[in-house]
DNA sequence: TCTGGGGTCCTAATTCAT
DNA sequence: TCTGATGAATTAGGACCC
């Protein structure tokens, strides 16, 4: 579901391609959610199908018989449905999504335990120690194409290389239903063909800014000094874009990442002024979040907001506490706080949302409690919780304020996810 | 065109501790 | 006790990714 598409795969050295020390693979669904969507719609196939929905929302994935309108995923929906009105929409299915992303990621860990998952539609593998049991890096790619597809009905791509970043940009090239491999010793000629937007990490103010110093292609910033690329866009990404211009990419494939932050947030179906509307938003979210975080085992110290405005500008408000925390009411009433303090009186509110940083795991992390108050209550009544939403279903508890009768005619957001 | 929701990482300013 | 330097942590904002 990568945003980016570049043309059709330049044709890089002649006869089959050397995937010697390509060690590397970025395996990507091709147009997975709607793929999977499909699977329930055999008749809309080969027909322009978008997924997504709300009257706000934005395209989450469209057939390739859509794209070929200019439909791309993250488009406003309304501008999705003028560039093709005759597609189909239909709302996102997560779970599903979710159950045919566990089972592809299954398939990876029969191949190798060196699996990456960067999101619920996409992996690195690093196949090295595969090699000499299952055959060549693309042999491995060709079988794992076959596999997803025969199991799960839905086509994937694969790009082989001997770095991340050149795999990432081999799978693309290969879209929808491809594999591609770049040869180690072809790599500094393949990247550097490439337009600079197509480096991960170059967005449109990057590029924008790129383009302020004259630079195009990918060979441009390779003749670029360092300093140069430094001084316009900082220390990290002006080093790191010479050296992926160079093809150097030293990262390896990282099979375990912590989580960092644990976040919820809601746009609302209209801009909203009433304070009221934002505390209770601000409470569910709370809610959810501290949920997650107990499910995860973890705790956080920083507590943050967000507010969007009807204009969009978009503010974020944080504070630490003394320890760590999975509390419901800690988190709300710290966001709460929060938000009063930015003093609004009746601002349109696009967004609120809510998020814990600084995550440790809860085992390991004592939580201190202060004698004067009742703490454990409140940890033995978010767990009690937490038991009746496993058993009832989600959303079965929640804090009083948000089934008032002011919440039964404004309909607060429920936990659903 | 009118912009979701989940995140990560980077930068810069400010505050705090040594 | 005051002062300055230095480095770490905190906070806010923004770019980017899928």
């Amino acid at each position: 579901m990568s945003r980016r598409q570049y043309r059709p795969p330049p044709r890089v050295g002649h006869g089959p391609p050397d995937d010697t020390g390509c060690t590397i693979l970025h395996v990507d669904m091709d147009a997975f959610y709607a793929s999977a969507s499909l699977i329930a719609h055999p008749e809309l196939v080969g027909t322009p199908v978008i997924i997504g929905g709300g009257n706000r929302g934005v395209v989450l994935s469209a057939t390739y018989e859509a794209r070929a309108f200019g439909v791309t995923s993250a488009m406003p929906m309304g501008r999705a449905r003028r560039l093709c009105p005759q597609a189909t929409v239909l709302p996102p299915e997560h779970e599903l999504y979710s159950r045919i992303s566990s089972a592809v990621m299954a398939t990876f860990a029969d191949i190798t335990p060196f699996v990456e998952p960067l999101s619920s539609d996409e992996a690195f593998l690093d196949v090295a120690g595969a090699v000499r049991l299952m055959g060549s890096p693309a042999t491995i790619a060709q079988r794992i194409r076959d596999t997803v597809a025969d199991e799960q009905g839905i086509t994937c791509s694969v790009g082989v290389a001997s770095t991340k970043f050149v795999a990432k940009l081999a799978s693309g090239l290969a879209k929808p239903d491809g594999l591609l491999v770049i040869p180690a010793d072809e790599v500094v000629t393949f990247v550097q063909q490439l337009p600079v937007g197509a480096l991960w990490g170059v967005g449109d103010k990057t590029e924008e800014a790129l383009s302020r110093l004259g630079l195009r292609t990918v060979a441009d910033i390779a003749h670029t000094p360092r300093q140069t690329l430094i001084r316009a866009l900082g220390e990290a990404t002006g080093s790191h874009l010479h050296d992926l211009a160079w093809g150097r990419d030293p990262r390896s494939v990282e099979p375990v990442r912590r989580e960092r932050s644990i976040g919820n947030e809601r746009t609302f179906d209209h801009d909203v002024d009433d304070p009221d509307v934002v505390h209770r938003t601000l409470l569910a979210l709370s809610d959810k979040v501290a949920s997650r975080l107990r499910s995860a085992g973890l705790v956080g110290r920083t507590v943050s907001i967000k507010v969007r405005f009807a204009d969009f500008t978009t503010i974020s408000r944080s504070r630490s506490l003394r320890d760590a925390t999975d509390v419901s009411r800690d988190i709300a009433a710290l966001a709460r706080e929060l938000y009063d303090a930015l003093g609004l009186q009746r601002a349109r509110v696009r967004l609120v949302g809510v998020r814990v940083e600084q995550l440790s795991e809860a085992s390991s992390t004592p939580v201190q409690v202060a004698l004067d108050e009742p703490e454990h209550g409140w940890r033995d009544a978010d767990r009690a919780v937490d038991r009746a939403s496993a058993r009832f279903g989600a959303g079965s508890v929640r804090p009083a304020s948000l089934i008032s009768d002011r919440g039964r005619r404004e309909r607060p957001p429920t936990a659903g996810r």
